[in-house]
RNA sequence: GGGCAAGUACCAGAGUGGCCAAAUGGGGCAGACUGUAAAUCUGCUGGCUUACGCCUUCGGUGGUUCGAAUCCAUCCUUGCCCA
């Protein structure tokens, strides 16, 4: 993996930057759908790669691990090959389920025992497991396995959990370096910040991440709980310190207002269920403001859904008839909207990157914040 | 013409003397959602009120009762059965 830095905002730490892996190159900034088994929820592959021009995807070891499992996926011959997608993949390492399946999970040294939320079957994931797990799911981007704190932990647990993490990555770095990819292309693993809200946790544990050389690094558990403003500063003191030169993904992050704020701080990838699912709950993000679309006021609203959109269900579908599909719990809504919200987000990235380049990154982002974050 | 059953909020439908402005579901109107246990979840849904509370409601009318959606009389409407 290559990361070529190609531009730098003179008003602020926004870079514009290229990402090569052998499975392609990705612009950045970048926005990676997130299709946790395997699939981006109501997307098709073609409607995907043309229409959303989406540039890499996730998929979740945990999820994949329980379903279909790695015995199917090593027979597919890696997850690229199991779902069509021939363009760069990341795995996500399961730490997020660490966080999100509180009640069905106990965390030790060893690693983290999980319920199956799907039949309650017991499983541990320890680092070693996780980098097994994602070897053999194939993307061309591991992430460590972490833990991730909710972000109104307090400084004695967020210290505890950020040791834990530490050691994990140890473990991670480990196993991955005394294993071989398993199909034929590179794979890379990127470590975790943690630290919850606390500035000297996040540095202390922002230069141990760096101190291991990785490709690219990630700042993980924040837009967990925490205040936007606080998020903002953790990117601040993390990014001052993670290397100029690899990538930098800010994970599960955001609003369209959080990603140009994470721009603006210096973060060159991000990834979020939000377009996807908020899109399945009738929320569309455009670039002129929000809209729920289930709302009353879009009933005889026959424009098109976006006319500034870049998709093709922008102008092939109406306001109107969205919002009649939502009402009637017709499953084409939610694949126009989630397809819409893709769009946009990739849009918003790819707009956002002309501007780093065009050098007028700092005043499109102050017209831009106000005008996404319009209610309409 | 005779017999039987039933009429409750936007719809369906519980309730059959006070704990009923009236269960529940649907519909409607809003809101939430950030490395997806989510095509999910939450709130409101007679009127006035920030709230306390007050007022008007259970086919119509008239009664019984301290008190009626609930009991009685009568009328209207609907469904089923017999002629």
């Amino acid at each position: 993996m290559e990361f070529k830095l190609q531009h730098t905002d003179p008003l602020s730490n926004a870079r514009a930057g290229l990402l090569t892996t052998d499975h392609g190159t990705i612009e950045t900034p970048i926005f990676m759908p997130v299709g946790t088994l395997g699939s981006v929820k109501g997307v098709q592959q073609w409607e995907l790669k043309e229409d959303i021009k989406a540039q890499i995807i996730l998929g979740n070891t945990y999820h994949l691990y329980l379903r279909p499992g790695i015995e199917t996926l090593e027979k597919a011959g890696g997850l690229h090959k199991f779902n069509g997608f021939d363009r760069p993949m990341l795995t996500d390492s399961g730490g997020f389920q660490v966080f999100s399946l509180t009640g069905i999970r106990k965390l030790r040294e060893e690693g983290c025992e999980f319920r199956s939320h799907i039949d309650g079957s017991k499983h541990i994931f320890t680092p070693e497991k996780v980098i097994d797990i994602e070897r053999s799911i194939g993307a061309d981007i591991m992430m460590a396995f972490d833990e991730c704190p909710p972000g109104t932990s307090d400084y004695n647990y967020a210290k505890k959990s950020l040791g834990l993490t530490h050691r994990w990555l140890d473990r991670c770095l480990k196993r991955f370096n005394e294993t071989e990819p398993k199909y034929g292309y590179n794979q890379s693993l990127f470590p975790i910040v943690q630290g919850c809200t606390f500035k000297d946790l996040r540095q202390q544990s922002a230069e141990f991440v760096a101190s291991k050389n990785a490709d690219g690094n990630a700042i993980g558990g924040l837009a967990v709980g925490e205040p936007a403003e606080v998020m903002y500063e953790m990117i601040e003191v993390v990014n001052e310190i993670l290397p100029k030169d690899k990538p930098r993904y800010l994970m599960g992050v955001g609003t369209p207002v959080n990603i140009l704020e994470g721009i603006e701080r210096g973060v060159d990838m991000f990834d979020c269920v939000m377009p996807t699912r908020n899109g399945r709950n009738a929320m569309l993000f455009t670039s002129n403001g929000i809209m729920n679309m289930r709302n009353k006021k879009w009933e005889n609203d026959f424009s098109p859904v976006d006319p500034d959109g870049t998709s093709y269900v922008d102008q092939a579908y109406s306001k109107a008839y969205l919002h009649h599909l939502f009402k009637a719990q017709e499953l084409l809504a939610l694949q126009i909207a989630s397809i819409h919200n893709l769009a946009f987000y990739l849009w918003l990235v790819g707009e956002a990157r002309k501007h780093i380049i065009a050098g007028d990154f700092t005043s499109w982002k102050a017209t831009m914040v106000k005008r996404v974050s319009t209610r309409l």
